[in-house]
DNA sequence: GATGAATGAGCATTCATTCAT
DNA sequence: CATGAATGAATGCTCATTCAT
């Protein structure tokens, strides 16, 4: 019976702890994800979680480490939304343009939660073990593309004229600066009047990648 | 005469003024390749440039004014960069080639002034007029390599079946994402030991384009 | 039978008190000695004693009081380390000498115990009866000296024209000045190479002073 | 003229800038004073002094700064009181007195800089080109008393039996100890009714000297 | 009794910018 | 023109203490 009790109120206050732990997250990834991580201040989210600033003190020790947990949170996302477009019979040339198409689409329908990827952690003093769980996501999303490349290669007879690392890399990497052009905007005078849909040139870049290795 | 005295000494003015703006950009392009935008403050720009506090304000009004003009040198250093590197009588396909290769070199031989460049502008509060310089640089920059792909698919019976434009934009924005990856390390885990080189990607990104516009 | 019941209760109940309190205690000790007061922080107590915030509020009603029970400690340990050393049949003469050597050894052997007692208890906020306790503490402490001083002056039929409350302050007065420029060192720049030894000194100072008194 | 009125307007400019120095000197001195080092704030400062965070800083480079102009201050005020007590004629033993019973005095008259003068500026980050005007400052202090005795063991034909140094080392360090003990009222419990009059033991400390070197 | 969650004032210092002279 | 004095909001973080459960 006590026991019961006590499991009760256990329960009641590890909820507790966590309905305060979303609370400073959420607050968190609202400001980050508008303002970055350098414009917003503990005393904002603070504001945001109508908690006291020793009360956001008390469940993270630092504001690196509550970055840390939404560009965590992000990252996981990308990696979901990733891998919840592939499906095992695709064939290797469907599965490659599906990974590059599905990223492209997670910047458009996430474009806020890209920007927080888009700072590299390395420079936030973070632990060691955080940022090895990091990297381990990181391999995870980009795995799918580096085996569909591979097999792709194997298919064609190619494998041994080329890398499956060093070309999927090349794929992702030509992603990376379509996103990053269109959110620096650096070609918005050239295109002045028509902006190039991201859509269309992933088509285009898939289609000169599987034309060239056919 | 006394039109000309008044003429003379409006001219020693003027390049005691000039003086004075070389003083404060020479501090500020030494400080802030080094350092950064936010990690350089006006102070140090004061300490830098031996003048005072309220003379770097009389002629720029803000901190970020002065970011822009040293984000204009280098954008026209970058220009520069790449303009030297074409020849008249290169072929098409040579002259994508060297476009693209001078821009991953640019990258390698100037990291700092390519930082500058990284920060989008656009986030800067800087008047319309030195962000319409800025456009104009980037549509110099790029109209080389947008020539060179005209003239390649022309040679090539494709300018019917590609936009010139597109496939520009997309080669140098493949470049831009190797940089970016090159920048930000997102990569490292994944090639721990064999850190591939620029050089390489750049020349099999070429291959691919080519190969496939064949 | 109830009442046996009862009091078993009590005991253990109270051997747990006394328990919690020491495992405080320990804790406190242990990092007063080692950071002195400001520099520990009641959190570090709760850590180090394996308690809980609350657990240490309860027992002590605030970081002053736990200060003062480790002050009472060391002040008690002074007394007993004062006290060992001296022997019933030792001449008065022998029992200063005794004394006051016997208050530089306790200060270089336990060095972190003197400099807590270096802090004047009067700035904390302490009960008056902790305070009169303490007041006991250092009587009791100077008692030994004080009437070896007045036998001695008996001895060399002085007692009339020295009073002996006021010399054995002198003299101890003048071990706590040797003490308190040895920690502070306020004679560093002037003794640069040859730092005079406490043991030398205090021996020239008992010399000075049976000297004078024969 | 013109030069005339330029220098004029420097000189208002420097007065205008002593004045805010000072303005903020004595705010600290009168709080530091007052409340020691830790326990009084820039803001404290600034609010005493009427002027803002910014311009406080302005002046001076951190707090232990101004501490230690403030502790600078103190010591200097010491070594001119003693100096001004020596005449060229007194004999050595009226030397030994005057030395010992100005120190009480300069405690007695101006106990608040004796209690920063407490504070071991060691400890505080101080350049070491200021702690070593400190250190000279004490040699200062201590020459005259140290002179004095070197006299006096001459004239007494003890220069081989005793060293100077030493000696005045131990005058100096037993009116530390008495002070320190008038500060910490350690005896507080044992004189309870009788307080011992410090220039009243100073006098006994000084006669015991004396009649022991003769 | 005991827990640990919550408080919020407090800290030294920085910095872009303004403005009287 | 040029100076440098002055502003004051802002920063991340700490800590003794309180209190509901």
């Amino acid at each position: 019976m006590n026991d019961d009790i006590k499991n009760v109120l256990a329960q009641r206050k590890e909820s507790e702890r966590k309905k305060r732990i979303n609370q400073i997250l959420s607050a968190a990834r609202k400001l980050f994800l508008k303002k970055g991580y350098e414009q917003t201040t503990i005393r904002d989210i603070c504001r945001e979680s109508r908690l006291s600033n020793g009360a956001v003190f008390f469940y993270f020790k630092s504001k690196a480490e509550i970055y840390a947990h939404i560009y965590e949170e992000c990252l996981r996302k990308l990696v979901d939304f990733i891998n919840t477009q592939y499906s095992r019979n695709m064939s290797s040339k469907k599965r490659i343009e599906t990974g590059l198409r599905t990223y492209v689409r997670f910047y458009q329908e996430h474009t806020q939660e890209m920007n927080i990827l888009d700072i590299s952690y390395q420079t936030l003093s973070i632990s060691e073990q955080i940022i090895s769980r990091f990297d381990q996501l990181i391999i995870e999303a980009f795995k799918p593309l580096h085996d569909a490349v591979g097999d792709y290669l194997e298919e064609q007879g190619l494998s041994k004229k080329f890398d499956p690392l060093e070309l999927s890399i090349l794929l992702v990497t030509s992603i990376d600066g379509l996103i990053y052009n269109h959110r620096q905007q650096f070609f918005k005078s050239i295109l002045k009047d028509t902006p190039l849909s991201l859509e269309r040139m992933v088509g285009t870049q898939i289609d000169i990648f599987l034309q060239a290795l056919k």
